[in-house]
RNA sequence: GGUGCCAUCGCCAAGUGGUAAGGCCGCAGCCUGCAAAGCUGCUAUCCCCAGUUCAAAUCUGGGUGGCACCUCCA
C-alpha cells in the first residue's frame, strides 16, 4: 500500500506500526445539520481506504468521531426550540442513515464528545501541567503555542506578522492570537459540562486528540494513530491544533500518515449556505439511488476536488450499468469464489493511493473481455465462475454492484408500471412470433415512452428504466 | 497580502523522465426482422514560452488561466 501523506507532501509505503494492523482515525461531523455532498465525500474515500487495507489483509480498527459539543448545535436548538440533545440525536441518525445508504459501512468505534469528557480533561489536565496549556482569569484554558516550536509544521503556515500587533492591541486574554481554547468557561445552562476547570465546555479541537488517545494510541508508541483523515479544509486549523495537542500533552506524535480529501464543489465553487448552494445529501439521495452516488462520488481521485454535475452523474451511471449487465447475465449461477489476476491488479491499483481511475478502467477492461469471451464460450462454467468472483469482490473492496441486478435497472418503477411493462413484453413476443413486426414495432413504442428500455437476448426479452 | 493546489481528446479522467489508460459522446462494422444490449475498429502529443536531457505531459525557470486555505467548515 502507497499512501500520498498530506503533511510531507510525499506518496510513500504505508508501514504501520504493528505489523498487519492498521489504526484509522476521521474526522466525523458536526451533527447540527444534514449532511452534505462533501461530508458523504469524506466518509466514502476513507470506507474504501478501510475496505483496502482489509482487502490487503491488514486489521483495522477505524474510528470516525461524532462531534455533539459545539456553538452551532446551540445555536440551531435555540433557532429551533429544542434541546440540545435532540438536535444531536435527530442529526446523528440521519447521518448514518444516509451513510448506509451510500454503502458506507459503520466505523469499529464511533465516539462522540459528550462521551468522552473525561479524557478530555485528562488531556488538557496534562498540557497545562507540562506548560503548554493556561488558564486565564475568566476561567478558559487556552493551549500557548508559542510553547510548541513545531507549531504549524503540518499545515506548512508561517507565522503571521501582525500576530504580534494583534495581540497588543486585542483585548484578549490570549498571550499569542493563534492560541486556541481547550475550555471555554461558560456557565449559561445550555450544553455545559462541570470540569476541573469549572463550568464550560471543551473547545472543537480537543475532542478528537483526546478520543484518539482513549481510543486508539498506546503510549509505548511513537505515533497515536498510523493513520487521520479528514477534509482538506480541516488541515488548518483543526489538524494543526490536534497534532500540537497530541505532540505536547503525550508522549508520542498524533499521526503516522495524514490523508485529506479534495472538495466537493458544485459549478465550480466551494458548497456553503451563503452562495446558496449547498447540495444536502437527503435531496441528493430522494433523485438518485444511494449507490449511484457512491460510484460517482468515488470515481475521481480522492485528493482532486470534485465538480458535482448531474449531467457528469448520469454519464458515470452508464459505467456502473455495465457492470449490472454482465451480473445479470450471470445472475443465479452458483459460484465458488476463487482469486484471479484480475483480483490482484485491482488491489494493487487501489493500493497505490486509492488510484480509482486506474480501478475503474481494469473494471471496465475485465467487463468487456468477460463479454467477449462469454460470446464466444457462453457455456463455459469455469469462466463463469471466474467473473463472478471477480464481481464479487469489486462489491466487497469498493462496495458497489451489491445490488440484485434486475432491481438494480428498476428502481423507481412501480408494481402497477412493472406489470404493465411485463404485459406490453408479452404481446410484443407474441406479434413477433407472428411475424407481425409493425404491430411489435408499435408495442415496443409504447414501452419506451413509459421510459423503458426493452432488450432482446437468448434468455428472453429483458428491460431497464431509462 | 500570506500559503498552497491545479491546467491532458467535445465532456469526465489516469499517467511524475522512455515515447498518451479508461468511461461518456461521435463515426464505421459484427450481431439483430429492425432495435436495444454486447463485441470489434477509428478519434488528443498533453495551457504558452524558454531551459535541462539521448529522451519530458512528466524535471527547472518565466508567463497565462482556474481554485482553495489563512474565520466555522468534509
Amino acid at each position: 500500500m502507497f499512501i500520498y501523506d498530506s503533511v510531507q507532501k510525499t506518496k510513500r509505503e504505508f508501514v504501520p506500526q504493528e505489523e498487519g494492523k492498521v489504526k484509522l482515525y476521521v474526522c466525523g461531523p458536526t451533527v447540527y445539520d444534514d449532511a452534505h455532498l462533501g461530508h458523504a465525500k469524506s466518509a466514502l474515500v476513507f470506507d474504501l481506504l478501510s475496505r483496502v487495507l482489509r482487502a490487503e489483509g491488514y486489521e483495522v480498527t477505524y474510528v470516525r468521531n461524532i462531534t455533539d459539543i459545539d456553538d452551532k448545535i446551540i445555536k440551531k436548538a435555540q433557532e429551533q426550540n429544542k434541546n440540545i440533545k435532540e438536535i444531536t440525536d435527530f442529526y446523528t441518525t440521519s447521518y448514518t442513515l444516509e451513510m448506509a445508504k451510500l454503502g458506507v459501512k459503520q466505523p469499529d468505534i464511533e465516539p462522540k464528545a459528550t462521551e468522552s469528557l473525561e479524557a478530555m480533561f485528562e488531556l488538557i489536565q496534562k498540557l497545562i501541567d507540562k506548560g503548554h496549556a493556561y488558564k486565564t482569569k475568566s476561567g478558559d484554558v487556552y493551549f500557548d503555542t508559542s510553547s510548541d516550536n513545531a507549531y504549524l509544521s503540518l499545515s506548512h503556515r508561517v507565522q503571521d506578522e501582525d500576530d504580534k500587533i494583534q495581540r497588543v492591541e486585542s483585548s484578549s486574554e490570549k498571550k499569542n492570537s493563534s492560541d486556541f481554547a481547550l475550555w471555554k468557561s461558560v456557565n449559561d445552562g445550555s450544553l455545559t459540562f462541570e470540569s476541573p476547570f469549572g463550568y464550560g465546555r471543551p473547545g472543537w479541537h480537543t475532542e478528537c486528540s483526546a478520543m484518539i488517545e482513549k481510543h486508539l494510541a498506546k503510549e509505548e508508541s511513537k505515533f497515536a494513530v498510523d493513520i487521520h483523515g479528514g477534509g482538506a479544509d480541516l488541515m488548518f486549523p483543526h489538524h494543526e491544533n490536534e497534532a500540537a495537542q497530541t505532540r505536547c500533552g503525550t508522549n508520542h506524535q498524533l499521526a503516522a500518515y495524514w490523508m485529506h480529501n479534495g472538495f466537493v464543489n458544485i459549478n465550480g465553487e466551494k458548497m456553503s449556505k451563503s452562495l446558496g448552494n449547498s447540495f444536502f445529501l437527503k435531496d441528493a439521495l430522494q433523485i438518485y439511488d444511494g449507490e449511484i452516488l457512491r460510484f460517482y462520488l468515488l470515481s475521481t481521485h480522492y485528493r482532486s476536488n470534485f465538480n458535482f454535475s448531474e449531467e457528469d452523474l448520469l454519464l458515470c451511471k452508464k459505467r456502473l450499468d455495465k457492470f449490472y449487465r454482465l451480473k445479470k447475465r450471470l445472475f443465479g449461477i452458483k459460484i465458488t469464489f476463487t482469486r484471479s489476476a484480475f483480483q490482484d491488479e485491482l488491489l494493487r491499483a487501489l493500493g497505490d493511493d486509492l488510484n480509482i481511475s486506474t480501478a475503474l478502467a481494469l473494471i471496465d477492461e475485465m467487463i468487456s473481455y468477460s463479454n467477449e469471451t462469454l460470446d464466444n464460450a457462453p457455456k463455459n462454467k469455469e469462466f463463469k465462475n471466474e467473473v463472478l468472483s471477480n464481481l464479487a469482490y469489486i462489491e466487497e473492496v469498493l462496495g458497489f454492484g451489491i445490488k440484485n441486478p434486475f432491481e438494480y435497472f428498476q428502481l423507481g418503477v412501480d408494481e402497477a408500471t412493472k406489470q404493465k411493462i411485463a404485459s406490453l413484453i408479452e404481446a410484443r413476443s407474441e406479434a413477433k412470433k407472428a411475424k407481425d413486426f409493425a404491430a411489435a414495432d408499435t408495442l415496443r413504442n409504447e414501452i419506451l415512452s413509459i421510459g423503458v428500455n426493452i432488450m432482446d437476448t437468448p434468455e428472453g426479452t429483458f428491460w431497464e428504466k431509462i
